[in-house]
DNA sequence: ATATACAATTGACATTTGTCAAGTTTTTTT
DNA sequence: AAAAAAACTTGACAAATGTCAATTGTATAT
């Protein structure tokens, strides 16, 4: 909703950059954005998409490395990333970090922390990485004008809620293998969704972080994508990733763990290195 | 909010059931109620509180193994849980169960099918159990009219994500050890939440249950509890769990930010069993 | 460009957890 | 009350994953 077309010009006076150069540095436009649930569905358009587009501020990109918001901030916006991708994580008392999650172009950050009112965790950029914030007292307003708007805002953080139940299901059970499996297929999802490809992308976090974020140790998760590879189920050359068999993939996430005592031979028979 | 004092005795037209028996049916008062939440903080009273209360139903009670609702079917409230307790799960390709959260009462179910407006898994009661159920489009219609209410709604829905982050934290990574001890806090602390005792509560689910939900073997559960047991960490007879320890039980838990007041020394160094 | 630090991989081994199987206890049904 | 069915526990073993250690490869800084 920030990078619409240029068919609102009184905006441009919000920021000292011109709206054109704003264009091009966007990679994601609001077609693609996930606040952009917020605005579409017949909900909001002409001057109400503007009064939701001005209370949107831009923040200057981030550097790899660099936080947007520490634990324990508080919290006054959320917060849609536009490119780049940010992890969040919470330190733990040994001075260890627990990533909760990654954050693709157009997804949300900051939505757990509305209810305390504080930041339960870190966000920080995997790579350069801008975002548009949203003062959240701004859009409880707007939210309140706006009835079309609650209605999506709603909608958007129930999805958050089912989203997160979805790992749940992925991270509570499962081998190493499905996993990793359902986790490639998540962020293919994920890219997907925003227009990027599906079966060659860029993964920014680093094997660290994905092992973290799995509940796996990193050598495990090497040695998965090792055998993802023999198998030809996927070609990784470093954090560059290409996925040959979707399908099988999906096998290994899917039904290895739900289909332990499925049909004939043991689980995870085929899953081996036979393919 | 349903079961409040009979200062609206304009509300006794609602049900059949007098009010005075409701009262004496009923384990939780709004005082220990999520919804609850939704109401007090200067937020909604007199008239506008009456309101709220109208739109809430009462459902009769569900037997064990009785289902609230089914996957897939159509959403259209929010429930919340006044006495007994129920498990959400989604039914997998070859007919296992995944469970996906235990609701104990005072906590909510169906946030997590507002976005889709279907629910994602199955609702079925672990033992006799009484819900409120809340119509999703007149609490909206509600939230648009008063604005303490929307904020309050909001905070719960960050609530519950905020939640679901933590319980990610616990699946993902872990040990058996480790998640039991999460596991049994988590619910010690909801019980406390509601104004339940926090060392000796009803554990209305299977260990079957448990383990699916935590992601473990039946066996390995059935194990952990016996050498907690052994350790006088708890005492399990059954259902019936006390528990003793409360600090070691923490400290097996792991350092995740469930337990922020702990000052910890190694992991689970001291977890073994020498305790 | 080279040196350095960091990230990723690989192997050997120990530990944990799952699986299979049997047995016990509790709950439900008849 | 007896019988049957679940639920739970326990043991033995196999498989999966974590840990330790060494190596290679890649990115960063000088």
């Amino acid at each position: 909703m920030r990078d619409k077309q240029i068919q609102s010009p009184n905006k441009s006076t919000r920021n000292s950059q011109n709206k054109i150069v704003e264009i091009h540095k966007t990679n994601v436009v609001c077609e693609e954005c996930s606040l952009h649930q917020l605005c579409l569905p017949q909900s909001i358009q002409g001057a109400e998409l503007e009064k939701l587009d001005y209370i949107i501020k831009r923040k200057k990109p981030l550097k790899r490395g660099e936080e947007l918001f520490q634990v324990n901030s508080s919290f006054s916006s959320i917060y849609v990333v536009r490119s780049g991708s940010l992890k969040t994580y919470s330190p733990t008392i040994d001075g260890q970090e627990q990533v909760i999650g990654f954050h693709l172009p157009g997804e949300l950050l900051g939505l757990d922390a509305i209810a305390e009112g504080y930041h339960p965790c870190v966000a920080k950029a995997l790579e350069t990485t801008s975002v548009c914030e949203v003062p959240f007292n701004r859009l409880e307003e707007l939210i309140r004008e706006l009835p079309s708007l609650q209605h999506q805002f709603l909608r958007l953080l129930s999805k958050e809620i089912f989203d997160d139940q979805e790992l749940m299901l992925l991270l509570g059970k499962k081998t190493a293998e499905a996993r990793l499996s359902a986790f490639l297929l998540s962020i293919s999802l994920r890219f997907k969704q925003r227009g990027f490809s599906s079966t060659e992308f860029y993964l920014s976090m680093s094997r660290n972080d994905i092992a973290n974020y799995l509940g796996l140790a990193v050598e495990t998760v090497s040695r998965m994508f090792t055998r993802f590879q023999e198998d030809g189920i996927i070609k990784a050359e470093r954090k560059h990733i290409m996925i040959n068999k979707w399908d099988v993939l999906q096998q290994l996430a899917g039904i290895s763990q739900l289909d332990e005592h499925i049909t004939g031979n043991g689980r995870n028979n085929c899953s081996k290195r036979s393919l």
